[in-house]
DNA sequence: TTTTATTTGTTGGATAAGCAACACTGGAGC
DNA sequence: GCTCCAGTGTTGCTTATCCAACAAATAAAA
């Protein structure tokens, strides 16, 4: 689920293309305008495809956003590696570091994260981060059930980035995530 | 013959975009191999379009390279708003110099300029100065013949743009122009 | 309220691009 | 001579994209 290179290689040379040509209209888009005010229009004009084309793709813009979301935080998660690695306090701390520095670059690049926006992207988000922890944690430990411990640390290091994306005064990442790691790796303990 | 917006504004976005993948794929494959080198099979790989689409453009890869120089030397006479003009003293000049400076950037870009890719080269650029040249002769004066005077220009000028981009010791563009230009102006008097 | 305008999804038919073959050519090496 | 290999054009069929139209929803204006 996390990363498929073998999906991506035998793709269709015109869908690659397509998809390339949305993604990164509605990236340039955002950078200018709100989610919501950006139309489904808006995109195709910038990416220069026929809007039925759009809808071939997508069913609406919403699930681009998400598609977009995913593709932009795999990025991250394979820039680092993460995705072929097990349950270590390290890796937790990586994985703490990617998710902050993901939604802060999101702040910072769009031009009106509003709430609606936020909540989408926060989903979005979680939805990854569980499914990466729960990989983690079944590699280390198959017996005991992982989705309570993955739930409550997905719902933890979410909500640690977004409260530091949000603080007027950010103190240094590195001292945040030091003074926060361990309430979230107390709860995985038993893994490491 | 020299501009033509009308045919671009409706032209199926499909052409467009495969077009430009052809020619930048193309563009950026001459500054590392000569063009004999240069395989219908790498092109198409790098602009990642199937071959039989090339060939859906193009009979094959010279009169992609006519069309390539074609559209270099067309945009840098729209540049200089030479298109839309007549003949004066003026304005031959500058075509002078757009014609060195062009065939002087192909030289410096182009990684193997050899006797073959240079011909071939030269009849495009000769084709679209004729035109260009009879298009403002006819302007000034329809009564008048204009091929003969425009085929002794236009070979002038090309000798010109070749001699000066195979200088060792090239002198300055200005000192060039200066002595050289008299002699192809003067058979263009009469339309002065 | 009704009207006007914009955006949204959707559809059918036309066309460009993809793909996997094919026969052919020209050279490199044996 | 021969084979082998890589590149060339071409073809029949499949698939993605284009385009113009449509009905429905939404919102702002009269």
């Amino acid at each position: 689920m996390l990363s498929n290179p073998k999906e991506q290689k035998k793709l269709d040379p015109r869908v690659k293309r397509t998809r390339h040509l949305i993604t990164s209209a509605f990236d340039s888009l955002l950078a200018e305008k709100g989610f919501e005010s950006i139309s489904v229009q808006d995109i195709t004009d910038k990416a220069e495809i026929n809007r039925a084309t759009f809808y071939a793709h997508f069913p609406d813009k919403y699930a681009l956003l998400d598609y977009f979301i995913t593709q932009m935080f795999m990025q991250e998660v394979d820039k680092r590696t993460l995705n072929t690695c097990h349950y270590t306090h390290d890796n937790l701390r990586v994985l703490v570091f990617a998710v902050i520095e993901f939604l802060s670059n999101m702040h910072s690049e769009c031009a009106q994260p509003h709430q609606q926006f936020e909540s989408l992207i926060e989903g979005t988000i979680k939805k990854q981060v569980y499914e990466l922890l729960t990989h983690w944690l079944e590699q280390v430990d198959a017996k005991n059930s992982t989705d309570i411990p993955a739930t409550v640390a997905t719902w933890a290091i979410y909500g640690l980035a977004s409260h530091y994306s949000h603080l007027k005064k950010r103190p240094s990442l590195e001292k945040f995530v030091d003074e926060a790691l361990p309430l979230v790796a107390i709860n995985l303990e038993q893994f490491a």
